[in-house]
DNA sequence: CAGCAGCTATGATCTAGATTAACATATCAT
DNA sequence: ATGATATGTTAATCTAGATCATAGCTGCTG
């Protein structure tokens, strides 16, 4: 789906990964979100009309399409249901707003073991990941381009991280190594997540 | 409002200015947004009971209260109202993805040009600003802390505009006196504002 | 109307991260 | 297997913007 489109219709990640971006002049481009199963990418688009950005795949995914004539007549009817949607978009906003935090105010390394954390809590919640192990199928350009770092320099980093054992990333696979100074470094605080408590130290 | 609290009614902002920020250690902040009259600053506490950021007036400014309990009920009983403050909700988070475009893909100076951009449109949609005059009574420092800039960088790319003949900006007021030109080197799309059309050109 | 505090302005220096340019390693299609 | 194309890695160089240091404003308080 792409900037500027009209969509009728919402979907729903079943599997796979997604991103959110948005494109700018001599081909920069800023990655907006990342998406995994359960999320519903594009719930915006019930109350704002025409799109303000591209969704695209990361990976092979499947996908629910729900028509936003039905969501309408399933909120309208159902307050307490729209509340959920509409908390759902404000749990999006609550991590733009961390996003942008690390954008504006955080160094490359921080930027990058703050994604980290996030991600993998995210998925530990899906049930996707476990152990500190998890996937993570987006090139390193994908990384750089969702937190305003070059490619060349996001490589650079990570080879930090592994030099200071803090996680190995191989073959699309992220293992967190010392969580505790992950999140140190990262100077994170789950709590803009709004996930349902767990064993998260 | 501070980070961490859970208030139990929402505001709306009937004058002056307002933004939203985050702390960090070692002194960093980042401002989330601004707000100006007839903006419901904190809508997200109705659906997120604890405050993932902070909230603080910029100037002077008169704020009404409405509580949550009301709020609730007025959105259960009547979805078209939901629909609307939802709708809010997001047009809010479409800011934040322009906001994220800019401090991870715009230069300093395109970033500084599209704020003046959505901070004229913000205002004259309500009434506060017309012939490219408008209010804007932040310092240079706030300005930085929005867009991720040092103070002294901000300055001195307000010289760099003012050397183009692009503003003037004395005493918390801004001129903007080529919005051709600020609109291009922004590369400025109002859409995402969602504002009535009128004349943006 | 002096004096202080918060801004704005400007120069000098430094640095995190960008850019460019190889080259290496996967992954994939045939 | 074999090339083709997307990734990852590394080094060398460059630069936008940070940091540090002053000084000049502006406006307020006593």
């Amino acid at each position: 789906m792409r900037d500027g489109d009209r969509p009728s219709q919402c979907c729903l990640l079943l599997s796979g990964w997604a991103c959110r971006y948005k494109l700018l002049s001599e081909g920069r481009r800023q990655i907006l979100s990342f998406h995994i199963p359960g999320d519903p990418p594009d719930l915006q688009s019930l109350h704002i009309q025409t799109m303000d950005h591209s969704l695209a795949t990361l990976t092979e995914a499947k996908v629910a399409f729900i028509s936003h004539e039905s969501l309408r007549d399933l909120t309208a009817r159902f307050p307490g249901i729209a509340a959920i949607l509409w908390r759902d978009t404000l749990v999006d906003a609550a991590v733009f707003r961390e996003w942008m935090v690390g954008m504006g105010r955080r160094s490359a390394f921080e930027r990058i073991a703050h994604l980290f954390c996030e991600l993998y809590l995210k998925l530990q919640a899906v049930g996707l990941a476990e152990n500190y192990r998890c996937p993570l199928p987006v090139t390193q350009a994908d990384l750089g381009d969702a937190l305003g770092l070059s490619n060349v320099h996001v490589n650079r980093v990570l080879q930090e991280m592994r030099g200071k054992s803090l996680i190995t990333l191989r073959s699309h696979t992220l293992v967190i190594e010392d969580w505790r100074e992950l999140l140190r470094f990262a100077e994170f605080d789950p709590s803009y997540l709004r996930l349902k408590k767990r064993a998260m130290a």
